[in-house]
DNA sequence: CTGTTAGCGCCTTCAG
DNA sequence: CTGAAGGCGCTAACAG
């Protein structure tokens, strides 16, 4: 009874179409734009009884009639309830809805555990035109999610993978890690350093592969006698990078340089040596990855590699709109440039 | 064409029927658990085919004979594109979408400029149930982004806001921040400290006022001798605070100690004062506000209050089903406790 | 330039 | 327990 009052309540295009007494086609014509068929009196007469019946066109009955879904689906798989807590993800999810919201499209926003997703809404209802992924957890497990995806038959772009490439409705975006690796190892070895440790979680990430890829690549070019040895850490944690710190330092002499997987992974490394006594550069340098606002307030400053996770987000919604418009993916592979952003740690 | 396709390929309920051998009502009663009609024979059959066809429900057409939209859209009102850029907000949203989706909700997320709202989708278009917003800005301007909202005659729950409280169908939900004010106070006179300072952001926030109603109410408590001095920030970047710092240093006899009105102002001005020399916590103490998972990384550990964040987003969220469910929010102010977190900074 | 007809996929109502 | 009829608000196609 709420509901029929609501009803009651909400004016339709027939209403307008009264009101303005002209046809309800009349008015839709006004609403798309198709003024072709409308004279510029009419127009007008229908805009003022819009405006004054405060008419809003009711999203599921156009997308019923015309076949489409003006929304796209941002699927977030995280074990924890606060999936929003990575700096990462939220600027591309900003970056991913200005985009789309440009274009009248909306984002349609969902966090769950892996084990949810058989069973969300998104995989039993209709209602989006379109998914983006971010998925976190083991590869193969990650392989599932997006594999789930797309027997929905539905355009998928999947964030910081790679993934299939013959799948032809699939499109990833990535980052370019293997540059960013790059970019650290060559400033760390201008700096004449030959013994490099990088701590990385002990989840397989194409992303930090590739990172360490990078590093590697920029070490065989400068002839190969420095050396990068792994430290795995349980988790990306404060407490699991200082232990698996710890666990290396126990059995190895003090590396000259740090790399972390990430800056909070690099920070945290860098508190536990200077808690110890070391000396940041001077003793040990260390570089991060992933910088956003947060590594300028660390002291000193740390040397970080900026990820350009804005950006990422909007390429997924420019290449999302395409697909949806042209039918097909015209790249099925983005990769965006990183930039190096030296500190004080190095 | 390529819509036709699309439509021909997805299976509608009666497709699921016809397969199944029963009417698309049956089909319907199953897919809405109305089990008492249905055999659990037919049902079986009928789930089987709903796998084998890949049926999905469509949204739009269920939501449109219905009536009813099983969707809210968060509003966040920001100048800067990166609208996901703050970690309270994102918390927000995190809990918000958990709760919502939950109840088969779904979380449709928007940001923008004030002076986009007008001509945004959500306003032209009737396509959520209600709505969440979460507003910066002047304190008269997010006055109007609420009035409009509120005009599209939706239930709306606002963030940190005190607003009307006679409308109806408007409910705030914020935390404690007077408390959390009156714990800082409290903490820092049980230190001795006589000469507060508080770094405040030059626009007028409901949030931070309550932050200095606090402190200043425990001063008074306390008998009064202590007194609290603000200082204020053209904005809380780390530059901004740190030339406000500057200049109130060049003026006035160094505080004993600095609140800000959040940690990262706390931990420029920190950043300030140990740069020039200052000891922390011995010549001068430290407190933030709004902790979240950075202050762990900074040196030393900021002293803070923990903001409740993704509580204050899943209250949103179960207000907001309440009273679609209901026909009337059961509170218009919800007001959620904070946690005081001693650091190494006093 | 404007009006009419029909139907998108689903669910409510009522009759079997 | 199942089926048939009708319509939610909108727009494509076609007629005037």
């Amino acid at each position: 009874m709420a509901k029929k009052d609501d009803r009651r309540a909400r004016a339709t295009i027939r209403d307008v179409a009264e009101a303005a007494g002209v046809s309800p086609m009349t008015v839709s014509n006004v609403l798309n734009g198709r003024l072709q068929f409308v004279s510029a009196l009419t127009k007008k007469r229908v805009e003022r009884e819009i405006e004054r019946l405060s008419y809003r066109r009711q999203a599921s009955a156009r997308s019923l009639r015309v076949a489409e879904q003006r929304s796209i689906g941002m699927v977030i798989v995280d074990e924890s309830p606060q999936f929003l807590a990575d700096v990462f993800t939220c600027q591309v999810v900003a970056g991913l809805a200005n985009v789309l919201n440009r274009a009248d499209y909306t984002l349609t926003i969902q966090g769950m555990p892996r084990r949810h997703l058989p069973e969300s809404m998104i995989m039993r209802n209709y209602e989006v035109g379109g998914f983006c992924a971010m998925v976190s957890g083991p590869v193969a497990e990650r392989a599932e999610v997006v594999g789930r995806l797309r027997a929905l038959k539905q355009p998928v772009v999947v964030f910081q993978e790679q993934c299939d490439p013959d799948d032809p409705d699939l499109c990833t975006v990535r980052q370019d890690d293997r540059g960013g690796g790059r970019l650290i190892g060559d400033h760390l070895l201008a700096r004449r350093v030959s013994d490099l440790v990088m701590i990385v979680p002990s989840l397989h990430w194409p992303a930090v592969e590739n990172r360490i890829g990078g590093v590697r690549d920029s070490l065989a070019a400068a002839g190969g006698s420095a050396r990068l040895s792994l430290i795995e850490s349980a988790s990306e944690s404060f407490a699991d990078v200082q232990s698996a710190v710890a666990r290396y330092l126990a059995a190895n002499p003090p590396p000259e340089a740090v790399i972390g997987a990430n800056d909070p992974v690099a920070t945290a490394a860098m508190l536990y040596f200077m808690d110890h006594g070391a000396r940041v550069p001077e003793d040990v340098r260390i570089v991060g990855f992933n910088g956003f606002e947060a590594h300028r307030y660390s002291r000193p400053r740390l040397t970080t590699v900026v990820s350009a996770a804005y950006a990422l987000g909007e390429r997924a919604g420019e290449a999302m709109l395409a697909r949806l418009k042209e039918g097909a993916f015209a790249s099925r592979d983005e990769v965006l440039p990183v930039q190096f952003d030296p500190g004080a740690t190095t």
